[in-house]
DNA sequence: CCAAATGTGTTGGATATACAACATATCTCT
DNA sequence: AGAGATATGTTGTATATCCAACACATTTGG
């Protein structure tokens, strides 16, 4: 799939912005950090700033979509079935990155990271449904998909607040639960 | 001394020039790498290379003129005394950009390597010279300059065919000779 | 030898980025 | 509390860079 052209110019002022962004995040904590502070770091102007981003939490979503995106290395589930493996990787890959965040103490934007990994895992989720269902309207498989992610999240949170086992184990304990239907090992 | 100051896109393109040229001039012989590999290789517009260089001709006479600027570490050089310790430096910056070029094959552009070497040598002799001589007319300074410029770039082609001994203990025997109202021990 | 492919150099118009200026908001320090 | 410093968000204008198109030059492969 052949999509628009991108101008260069545009891919990097983007990656100076989001470069900069991260290179602040890992020194300062987010409320700490300006336009100023990036616009410095990234040496670009403040009015090319705004013409990329509308403000600093754009700027945070977007980064931190990448950044997941990135973690969650999607292209590796473009061929996967959904299955306790599959599972098991993208678990494994939520929890990474939210340990990853709590270094950087992104206290106060909780609401915002989750949001963004529901989002990313909706849509690895929706894909595979497709792929497996091709007759399937796509409007039936979003609600499946949602409670994918809703729940693969939601024990990413209760693994978070008792890590007496590691993502693997915690995450593979309710796979045959999943089994049936919806998920096939 | 503040200098005008320039555009951060042209600092940042001309750094995507130069970085891309001296990368592919370590991977083939200047006279097989073209403009559209620099423009490829650095993902500019070939318009915009127009912008900034005539032709590869000037893109090699920059570049060459910046590595040169870089292995000579001219500022260690502005408040430095013309005297042996200095010559023995320069001199053998002079035959480390060298052997560094050899390395990459720029056979048939001798002249200009040559030619470029003898400049920045110049200014930094005048350089030295202006401090040592305030009083005298800069124009009367630079023949000097330009003598000694030769005469070390000289003594660095010499040096060159018959590396018998260290560029250091080379130039050293010719030190004591350009003692007296020239240079300072 | 020659056709095809590739590279060069240029140009006009479009777009991205820079700058300076301004009004307003927020923060810091006394 | 308030003055001063700093940051934000916006805007009109200028400049750097991009693109497509073109004519011409050079290289490549049969």
């Amino acid at each position: 799939m052949t999509q628009p052209k991108t101008d260069p110019r545009i891919l990097r002022t983007r990656k100076l912005i989001m470069d900069s962004f991260i290179a602040l995040s890992s020194k300062k904590e987010f409320k700490d950090i300006t336009i100023k502070d990036i616009t410095s770091e990234a040496m670009i102007n403040r009015a090319t700033f705004y013409y990329h981003f509308e403000d600093i939490y754009d700027l945070l979503d977007k980064a931190l979509s990448e950044v997941l995106f990135i973690n969650l290395n999607c292209q590796t589930y473009e061929d996967s079935d959904l299955n306790e493996e599959t599972l098991v990787n993208l678990f494994k890959a939520i929890t990474d990155f939210q340990l990853s965040l709590s270094n950087r103490c992104h206290r106060g934007y909780e609401d915002t990271i989750a949001r963004i990994i529901r989002d990313q895992l909706e849509v690895i989720f929706l894909r595979m449904l497709e792929r497996e269902r091709p007759k399937v309207d796509i409007e039936q498989l979003k609600v499946p998909a949602t409670m994918l992610s809703w729940g693969l999240y939601g024990a990413s949170v209760e693994w978070g607040r008792n890590q007496s086992v590691t993502p693997e184990k915690y995450i593979k304990s309710v796979g045959p639960f999943l089994q049936g239907g919806l998920v096939r090992s």
